[in-house]
Parts: C-alpha cells; sequence; structure tokens
DNA sequence: TTTATATTGGAACTATTGTTCCAGTATCAT
DNA sequence: ATGATACTGGAACAATAGTTCCAATATAAA
C-alpha cells in the first residue's frame, strides 16, 4: 500500500490483497516442481494458486518472471533447512550423512519421485536460459559455502578427513548430492542409492598414499 | 517395402524413403537435447530433420514416439562410443579418468552446455511418464554394468581399489558421472568440475579402515 | 457516506501447439 | 509404358498456449 500526493491531499489506494504472497509462491513451486516450466501452464497455475489469471499477472509480471521468483522462494526455504542442520548438535560426518539420508528417503516416501526443484530447472533451461544460469550458477556457489561448513566442523571434531582440502571435499559433496537427485529421478531404488553413496569412501587408486 | 497378394498378383509398393531414418532421427536427438521435450515444438522438429510433418508423423507416429526413438538412438551411440573406451589399450584407472575427461571438457568445448540428454529428459519427464521413467531406469542398470566392466579391470590390473565390491563402486562412479552432467549444466567450471573429481579419493570417516 | 483505486473473475485475443488430411508426385514391379 | 501405391508438401484442424483487457467488486481513508 502506498500513498499518492494530488493537489494537497492524501488519497490512500484501496484493498489489500486477498492472498499472501508467499504462500501462494509456494504453491506455484510445487506446480513448477511437479511438471517442470514449460509443461506447466497458466491454466496449471491458476488453478494451483487458486488465483485468477488477472491477478497472477499482475503480482508476477510473467511466467518467467514467477519462475524466478519460485526459484528464489524454493531455494530461500532449501538454505533455511540446511541451516537447522548445520545448527543441530550432531558431529560433522553425522549430519552429512543426515543430508543425504533426507535426500534418498524423499525418493521413497513421496509417492512422485520429482526430485531437486533447482536441479531439474536446470536440466531443462539452463542451456537455453541465462536467467536460469546465472541462477544456478551462483547456486552452486551458496550451497557449496553451506557444504563447506559442515565439513570445516567435521575435520575440527575429527569425524571427517583432513587429507583434502575442505572446499574440495564440499564440491564434490555437493556434486554427489545431486548425482543423488538425478539418479533417484532416474528410478534407481533406495538400496542402489545408498549403495551409490556408501562407497564415497572409496579410492579409485589402489595405492593412493593416506 | 512389403508385398501385398491381390487377386493372385502382385502389386509392390511404390517409392523408397527419400531419407535415411538413422540420419534424421540424429537429428532428432539434436534438436531435443537442445531444447528439451516441450519446448521442441514440431516446427523446430521439422526444420530440424529437413522433413513435412507428413512424413515425419507417417515415420514416427507421434512427438512422444520420436522422443523414444531418440532415446534408444542416443543411448545407442552412447553405449558404442563406451565399448570403443572399454576396448582402448589402457588400465581400467586411466579408463574411467578419461571418461570423466570427456564429460569435462564436453562442458567447455561446446559452446553451448546441453549435458546428458538422457539426464535432461529424466529431469524433465521421468516423473511425469511411465514410459521415460522405465527407459531410464533400465538405463542405469545398463551403463552400470558398463562401467563395472571397466572397475573390474581395474581391479585386476592393481588401477581400482578391492575394497570396495566392484558393483558399487560402479553404482558410485555412475552417480558421480551423472552428477558432473547437472554441476556443468548448472555452470561449474572446467576447474570447478576437476575440483569435484579429484577429491574422489576421499574418505569422509578419518579413521576408515583400508 | 463518499471517493479513489487496487483487486477480482472471466471474456477475449493472438499465436502456436500437436495432429490430420489430401491432392499431387515419384517410383517400383510388371 | 502402365498400374499400384508410398511419399511429399502444404493447407487445415481443433485445442491450447501465454497474455491482455475490462467491467464489476471491495476496501481503506477522508
Amino acid at each position: 500500500m502506498f500513498i499518492i500526493f494530488d493537489k494537497q491531499r492524501f488519497y490512500a489506494m484501496a484493498r489489500t490483497k486477498e492472498f499472501k504472497e508467499q504462500e501462494v509462491l509456494q504453491k506455484a513451486v510445487e506446480v513448477f516442481w511437479r511438471k517442470g516450466y514449460h509443461a506447466a501452464s497458466i491454466e496449471d497455475i491458476t488453478v494451483g494458486l487458486g488465483l485468477s489469471r488477472s491477478s497472477l499477472y499482475d503480482t508476477f509480471g510473467s511466467k518467467k518472471e514467477l519462475l524466478m521468483a519460485c526459484l528464489h522462494q524454493y531455494t530461500g526455504k532449501a538454505r533455511q533447512a540446511l541451516h537447522v542442520i548445520i545448527d543441530l548438535p550432531l558431529t560433522g560426518e553425522e549430519k552429512i550423512h543426515l543430508l543425504v539420508k533426507n535426500v534418498i528417503e524423499a525418493f521413497t516416501t513421496s509417492t512422485q519421485q520429482i526430485g531437486c526443484f533447482v536441479v531439474n530447472i536446470a536440466a531443462e533451461l539452463a542451456s537455453q536460459d541465462t536467467e536460469v544460469h546465472e541462477f544456478t550458477q551462483n547456486n552452486i556457489e551458496v550451497v557449496k559455502n553451506m557444504f563447506l561448513q559442515i565439513i570445516l566442523q567435521g575435520q575440527k571434531d575429527g569425524t571427517i578427513t583432513h587429507l583434502h582440502h575442505a572446499e574440495n571435499l564440499a564440491y564434490h559433496f555437493f556434486n554427489t548430492y545431486n548425482g543423488l537427485q538425478v539418479s533417484g529421478k532416474m528410478g534407481a531404488t533406495q538400496e542402489i542409492l545408498w549403495r551409490m553413496w556408501e562407497t564415497n569412501n572409496m579410492i579409485f587408486k589402489k595405492n593412493h598414499v593416506f
């Protein structure tokens, strides 16, 4: 709500929005998450959001702008959840394990195996759309840095190796984490996903020096 | 070309196709690969293939059937290429390294960072379409088994650890490999992709027993 | 209550979607 | 050359895409 100054009088603007932008945005995330960007029609979105087309366009501008708002909404929530895990009274190793457990169980708990929203959108749009590409590129660094906090803690508390630089471990974990999102989406069973992860202690070089 | 028996006479069908299905299919792969499934319109496809709509539909049936044919075409070619690497006179470790190198360089060599076709399609459609889901699920096993051949060779020639079961190593590598496809698509630089990979020798547990 | 204006639902718009159809053409076996 | 028929290009289809517009409604401040 803003104020217009006109002829030395104040005219206050009328009527507040009937919906909470945050709540609606969360619903929009779910639609795009479930159907993907192109497959989600405006019809799907208005139904999913319980909004008319005019309200939708007045509030978010366009389908593409809505998508970008959804990406921010989703990563905002995801980062909050990650902060919660970071703040838990667990060892670094336990936190890493918890993250993996959450991903794997998300694929088996939910009826639909929809994976990670950012991964899906990246696969669908990152090579076509500059804005999405910039977003996902930035997201790598942000998420990597959050993983880094956990790795550093683990190196301090003695549950994670010092034999590699913490940042490289964080990058590596980021990659494995997203790999699991894709493998799960491809239909890997819970058992296979665990096998993909558990072997993370491996070394390819037999005579690798520790 | 088939034969119709009618009134005790043979009428041979006329005119052979003016295009080679394999070649056209390869072009279709490129269109879907570049644009994704939903974003690729029939217009895009006919232009990309140099075919009329009628020929397209006569040959492939529908957009969806064309996609499935493309998935088979792509994985067929990819498996051929993988067999070539398997047959090279290299150690197991060297072959694994070559595979990673190829992925990473594909992202920096080509102007468009389009990633792996199967990964992209899986992210866009696997949770929505049963047929695609079955395809990607099967693909996990096929590719894992090809990676397994390399791992087994590496364990024989002493370049890959025996400390994990070969099949688990193969699953793990499958996951890392697809992770790199996603990370690359998200805009990770060549340097970051290498850092994601190189740390693959890591162990999370400091006191892990070898 | 009046005034101003933001929000709303739904109609309407143009463009494009995936698909079908048909008349004309090309080509194989006879 | 003839006959049979598959291939071809382009027109046409209904359905749906994303977006805009407008009249009616609702509401906060004066």
